[in-house]
DNA sequence: CGATACAAGCTTTTT
DNA sequence: GCTTGTATCG
């Protein structure tokens, strides 16, 4: 116990140590958070307040999830695989497994990810003959997944237009589809559950009773839906020990709502709100750059960080030309940095989005310094994995329509469009699924189907005994995908890519516990060897999903699961010493010794689609606020003059950021105030596009006598500072376009309008 | 049925 | 500027 609790903080140990009641955590960026509600858990299991079994932990990614039960088993000699920690969907997903009757799925359930989410939608438009221009499929996406994460049915839908009303029609029928084929996708994990556990009385009280403690980490991202399903779980008298920093929600345009802490404190009657404000991450001026600039924003719950460390280094500010020269200066500095003996691993360049990447790439692969890109694709989403998989997920639920019309020719079979169409009405006329409507087609159409059907059955017989990895080998060889593959030119890292699945599989089934004896688990006999059968007064059976996994479900099913649920590393390159290129959102808990926030303009960051609402903004900032406190030792920051966006030049001010932090934290690298000409910057336009740049050019001595350039900084009275971004006409009648950033752009008459020159 | 051409789109993202 | 998706040709 002495072990556990020392080297812990005031505020930390305290809120270790708060009685068994609600609890609100706020948790400043390097504060020992992960600590603090690991902690927290091995602190009630050793001094006997719960039992393993009765804590249920839950994190939004896999790798917080894992990262939580390494820490639990350095900390107690328990076996933490049985524990209830993981993620919402992952949590789901075991009780709907053990509970699959009550919740109305079939037992080989399967899951979508969003791009099968988005096929499946595709298809429901096509059949149903909805017009996809009027009714684009990625927005019937963002409308289904939006009700969903409000705990709304379609019937819940309120609908005020016809427009509308089409598309709480079409989730209906995109649900009616879902439920055909025996296929969720990831908000119907939560939803699903949470509406079984309302429906279903003994289910919820035996789960109520079981979790006495429910740790929640990251609050301030949950959405309705699983603030609505912390609360079921909680009942009357679970402790919800919820974690969280209502400065660094970044996902609301996502669904998340930081409304919930409040509605928490409220609702869960907290009377312990801790806040852990001592940072053990970043030098002075660092912390007081974030803390000035999240103190602009109106709806806060009130947090300011402190550090023992003195103040360190000023933040760097450096004032690029082109976007080209940005990279070229953040090349430079880190070369520097690595001279000076810093790890490239250590070195962080963030962005704000993802497009910003290939110039510092660029100019990264020319200076020769190994980097990593964050956020590439990953391994379970790359097209061979999927064709794969879907033979597997065939196997296991041939009802699976986008599985099926995914490898149904492929690799090719001689089964075309026509063939198809065909199948597609029969499966329509009679309300079923496609594999299921192969016999109702004639011909040679039908003849051809149904080898494939012979195919995927002879697969499921000839693998039905064997343990996973070999099952998976086998349907390696019997799709013909590594044949397919072998004959293509370019098919070696694809055959690279499908080995691997035997490998993932491998070592799936040694992580999860499922022995060799596994298969004889499947089917009904699953639930038989639970031992966790529980009977309630009023007669009702309940099998408790308790863990391990093979109790409720096949290896297959399970790995299937596994593939949807965790799509896997998303690093494009492994390996050496790398420096770190990331997106904002994807460095939010990360931490480096010293970072480069880039593109700080206004337009880019703050993103111009933020602009329009106030609270997108304050979004904006806390994502600002992320990248600040995610340095230890030295932050730079840089903003570019012009910057190639969707193929054409734009001319950026800096942001508005700038003018939110402490002058006395920063150092301006370049002069702040520069001569705006980009005739200096020799590189942008005389190399890139001769013809182009001679005509900007002679356009721009054209301009001379109206005394404006194009480029050049100016102020207006009403709309602030801006940048003239191009000039028409000439003399007398010459008028400007000049972005004023946050208002807008507009187009002035140079010889009307009252502009002074910003030197 | 497969390969190639052109148009449209384009913040952020985990499950 | 580049990627993605569909339309058309062979």
């Amino acid at each position: 116990m002495q072990n556990l609790l020392h080297n812990l903080n005031q505020e930390q140990l305290a809120a270790v140590t708060l009685p068994a009641q609600s609890a609100l955590i706020l948790a400043g960026a390097g504060s020992g958070k992960t600590r603090v509600l690991t902690t927290r858990i091995a602190w009630l299991i050793q001094t006997g307040q719960v039992s393993p079994a009765g804590v249920l932990a839950v994190t939004f990614t896999n790798k917080a999830s894992k990262e939580m039960m390494t820490r639990l088993s350095a900390m107690l000699p328990i076996n933490t695989r049985g524990m209830w920690i993981g993620t919402f969907h992952g949590l789901c997903n075991r009780l709907l497994r053990a509970h699959y009757r009550d919740a109305g799925l079939p037992q080989t359930f399967q899951i979508l990810d969003s791009q099968d989410q988005l096929s499946a939608i595709k298809r429901l438009l096509k059949s149903m003959n909805v017009d996809d221009e009027k009714y684009p499929p990625r927005n019937l996406m963002y409308f289904i997944n939006g009700a969903k994460d409000q705990g709304l049915r379609a019937n819940d839908v309120e609908a005020n237009d016809d427009y509308n009303r089409k598309f709480v029609e079409l989730y209906d029928l995109y649900d009616q589809q879902c439920q055909r084929e025996g296929v969720v996708d990831f908000a119907e994990l939560l939803l699903r559950t949470y509406e079984l556990l309302s429906r279903n009385q003994p289910l919820r009280e035996h789960y109520q009773a079981r979790f006495q403690h429910i740790l929640v980490d990251e609050f301030q991202d949950t959405n309705d839906l699983q603030y609505k399903w912390l609360k079921l779980m909680a009942g009357q008298r679970g402790a919800v020990f919820a974690v969280g920093d209502d400065d660094q929600s970044i996902y609301a345009f996502r669904g998340a709502n930081v409304g919930n802490m409040s509605a928490f404190e409220r609702e869960f009657r907290v009377e312990n709100l801790i806040k852990l404000e001592q940072n053990y991450r970043s030098h002075g001026h660092i912390l007081d750059s974030a803390n000035t600039l999240i103190a602009n924003n109106s709806k806060r719950l009130g947090k300011n960080l402190r550090t023992d460390a003195g103040h360190g280094e000023p933040v760097r500010i450096y004032e690029a030309t082109s976007d080209l020269q940005e990279a070229q200066w953040i090349v430079e500095e880190t070369k520097s940095l690595i001279n000076d003996g810093a790890s490239r691993s250590e070195i962080a360049v963030l962005y704000r989005s993802n497009a910003q990447s290939r110039v510092i790439e660029h100019a990264l692969v020319a200076s020769g310094i190994p980097y990593r890109v964050y956020g590439g694709q990953r391994y379970f989403e790359r097209a061979e994995v999927k064709h794969a998989i879907a033979y597997l997920q065939l196997m296991d639920n041939p009802h699976n329509d986008s599985a099926f019309l995914r490898v149904v020719n492929f690799p090719a079979r001689g089964i075309g469009a026509r063939s198809l169409e065909q199948l597609q009405d029969a499966a329509k006329q009679y309300g079923i699924s496609l594999y299921a409507a192969v016999p109702y087609v004639a011909g040679k159409a039908g003849a051809t189907l149904g080898s494939f059907l012979k195919l995927i059955e002879g697969g499921r017989f000839e693998t039905q005994h064997l343990p996973l990895p070999e099952m998976v080998q086998v349907v390696l060889d019997l799709s013909g995908l590594l044949k397919h593959y072998q004959t293509e030119k370019e098919g070696a890292d694809r055959i690279e890519n499908l080995e691997q699945l035997v490998n993932a599989a491998t070592l799936f089934v040694s992580e999860e516990g499922f022995g060799i004896d596994a298969p004889a688990l499947l089917g009904p006999k699953a639930q038989a060897v639970s031992g966790a059968a529980i009977t309630t007064a009023d007669g009702i059976e309940i099998f408790d999903a308790d863990a391990p996994l093979a109790t409720v479900m096949s290896p297959l099913s399970a790995f299937l699961s596994h593939a949807s649920l965790e799509a896997g590393n998303n690093q494009a390159q492994a390996g050496e010493e790398a420096l770190q290129l990331m997106t904002v959102h994807s460095a939010k808990g990360l931490e480096f010794d010293a970072v480069f926030i880039t593109g700080l303009e206004e337009g880019l960051f703050p993103h111009e689609n933020s602009q329009k609402e106030d609270a997108g903004v304050e979004e904006e900032r806390r994502l600002m606020y992320v990248a600040i406190t995610r340095a230890k030792k030295r932050l730079y920051m840089s903003f570019s003059q012009t910057r190639m966006l969707h193929g054409q030049t734009r001319y950026n001010m800096r942001s508005r950021f700038f003018d939110e932090l402490p002058e006395e934290a920063l150092k301006w690298l370049s002069p702040k105030v520069q001569q705006h000409s980009w005739f200096a910057n020799p590189k942008s336009a005389w190399d890139e596009a001769p013809e182009k740049a001679a005509n900007s050019i002679s356009k721009n001595f054209g301009k001379r006598d109206i005394g404006w350039r194009i480029g050049e900084n100016v102020a207006h009275q009403k709309f602030g500072e801006g940048v003239i971004v191009n000039i028409e006409g000439s003399g007398g009648n010459a008028r400007a376009h000049i972005n004023f950033g946050r208002h807008g752009m507009k187009l002035l008459d140079l010889s009307v309008a009252k502009l002074e020159k910003v030197a």
